[in-house]
RNA sequence: GGCGGCGUAGCCAAGUGGCUAAGGCGGAGGUCUGCAAAACCUCUACUCAGCGGUUCGAAUCCGCUCGCCGCCUCCA
């Protein structure tokens, strides 16, 4: 039973899917005027792991993350950028998904873009007006907040004190300063879209409510993203949903802590983002999920370099162990599970029930980790049962994203195994100089050497 | 001002009423080794920001104080 915090009653809740055997999920994505940054990517692997995790738990799952690709940023930067709104975001969605798969994110089963949506938008927009939920103001379409008393229900605001404390400038047009724009009419050299209010473009969050609706439906089981999108963003989806189409809208609000720069939010707005392709030149993809899944994705987490760098250290440890037991693989079926190894699964899905607690989880797989270094160094079982527990702790780990990629190696180059049987004959001889030589020279073609009671054995560096 | 979150070892971070307070990094010692490396073993918080309270019992619940962060405006 996977049980989930859930920000609009504020507790943790036992899940039970809309359908059976079924999850849809609903994330949202990133506005496209720049390249991602680590802040999206930790949305990104949070979202991924949750997914990830209910497909491993024998769901059917369905995953809707949209693009964001009309917005005044977008219109301002391709303007300045002599481009068009279209082609400026398109360049940044191509980015978005290179980003997103150089992390080891399983890309969305929708990734739908607003701009291909206001069709649907328009609709949901007449339905509200035809249903008293919103007015037109001189090509303007506003979401009239008393209309919809829970407003407010999903961030914990008070209607009064938002009126007391808004720092928005007041738009008299407007029936209540609290309301929202649904559509806003076009100003010249802006992408326009033709509506009965006149050519114009949607709202923000408008966009979420018709995408979500369309491919998931009018109720689905969870929507994500980050805790900034709790208010505004997300308390107006439900506004705009649940009052076109009088049912619940999302069940599960599930929301993840930001990545701070130092002490404050790494955001756009801020300047103080660093870019998803900047880092991943630096740093394995897996140390930065194995250091961001070290953290609960409901907390704040400090963006630090020596934080990722020592998580690089910890999964070194791993991966070692996967190279003994692909070196140890002889071809033949596979073992099973010993006893030994079998209470790691259990514990592994006792920590994810619990809200996803992959700090947890990561425990428990370091845990695994070293009982099969044990297993191994003892001959315990023999290699059939070390191989069968670290095929097991590499489908655990899986399910975090982690080792996604080819863990097994090719074996090392001819030039590299003629090196190493030189070295082996330089030992034999004592001639422990040359020896040495031969192993920095080993080294500087990548791969390590380490002498074990078994022989030398070789490793590639850096994985 | 309103709402919400956080403060656990040198650092990072789980745990949220009761066995010895997970795990990672770092550090110390040991086994192994020609030397290394890796691995493994042992040790590294008598204590959970502080002060009160509830309870047979609290890091965990309540109150106050101090410090930090987020949202209330575009933001993952």
């Amino acid at each position: 039973m996977i049980r989930i915090s859930n920000t609009m009653t504020r507790t943790k809740e036992e899940f039970t899917p809309l359908a059976s055997g079924e999850v849809r999920m609903y994330v949202c994505g990133v506005t496209v005027y720049d390249y991602s940054h680590i802040g999206h990517a930790r949305s990104a692997m949070v979202f991924d792991v949750i997914r990830r995790y209910f497909t491993f738990k024998g769901y059917r799952v369905t995953f809707v993350k949209n693009y964001t690709d009309v917005d005044d940023r977008i219109i301002k930067r391709a303007n300045d950028a002599g481009v068009t709104a279209r082609e400026f975001a398109e360049r940044f969605i191509q980015a978005e998904r290179e980003d997103m798969a150089s992390l080891g994110v399983l890309a969305p089963d929708v990734d739908p873009k607003a701009t291909e949506h206001v069709g649907e938008m328009i609709r949901l927009i007449e339905q509200l007006v035809a249903s008293g939920h919103a007015y037109p103001i001189e090509g303007d379409v506003y979401f009239a907040i008393r209309s919809f008393p829970p407003y407010g229900r999903l961030s914990g605001k008070n209607l009064d004190e938002l009126l007391a404390g808004a720092r928005v400038e007041v738009d008299e047009r407007k029936r209540d300063p609290r309301d929202f724009a649904l559509w806003k009419g076009a100003k010249p050299g802006e992408p326009a879209w033709d509506s009965p209010w006149g050519r114009g473009r949607p709202g923000w969050h408008i966009e979420c409510s018709a995408m979500a609706m369309k491919y998931l439906g009018a109720t689905f089981d969870l929507h994500g993203g980050g805790e900034d999108l709790i208010f505004p963003h997300h308390e107006c989806e439900i506004a705009q949903t649940e009052a076109c189409t009088g049912k619940p809208f999302a069940r599960y609000w599930v929301h993840n802590g930001m990545v701070n720069m130092g002490k404050e939010k790494m955001s756009k707005s801020l300047g103080n983002t660093l870019n998803i392709r900047e880092i991943v030149k630096r740093h394995d993809p897996d140390a930065l999920r194995l250091w961001m899944l070290g953290t609960h994705y409901r907390n704040m987490i400090e963006w630090s370099e020596e934080r990722v760098e020592e998580s690089a250290r910890a999964l070194e440890r791993l991966a070692r162990l996967f190279h003994d037991a692909a070196a140890a693989r002889d071809g033949g079926g596979p073992a099973p599970l010993p006893p030994a190894f079998a209470e790691f699964r259990p514990r592994f899905e006792r920590a994810m029930d619990d809200d996803f607690n992959t700090p947890q989880v990561l425990g428990v797989l370091f845990d695994f980790g070293r009982a099969l270094a044990d297993a191994r160094d003892r001959g315990a079982g023999g290699p059939g049962a070390f191989i069968a527990g670290v095929d097991e702790l590499v489908r655990l780990a899986r399910v975090l994203g982690l080792f996604g990629r080819a863990t097994t190696t090719d074996g090392p180059p001819a030039e590299v195994q003629r090196l190493l049987a030189a070295r082996g004959e330089a030992r034999a001889r004592r001639d422990f100089r040359r020896g040495d030589e031969l192993r920095d020279e080993i080294g500087r073609l990548g791969w390590l050497v380490e002498d074990t009671p078994a022989g030398p054995r070789l490793t590639p560096k850096g994985r």
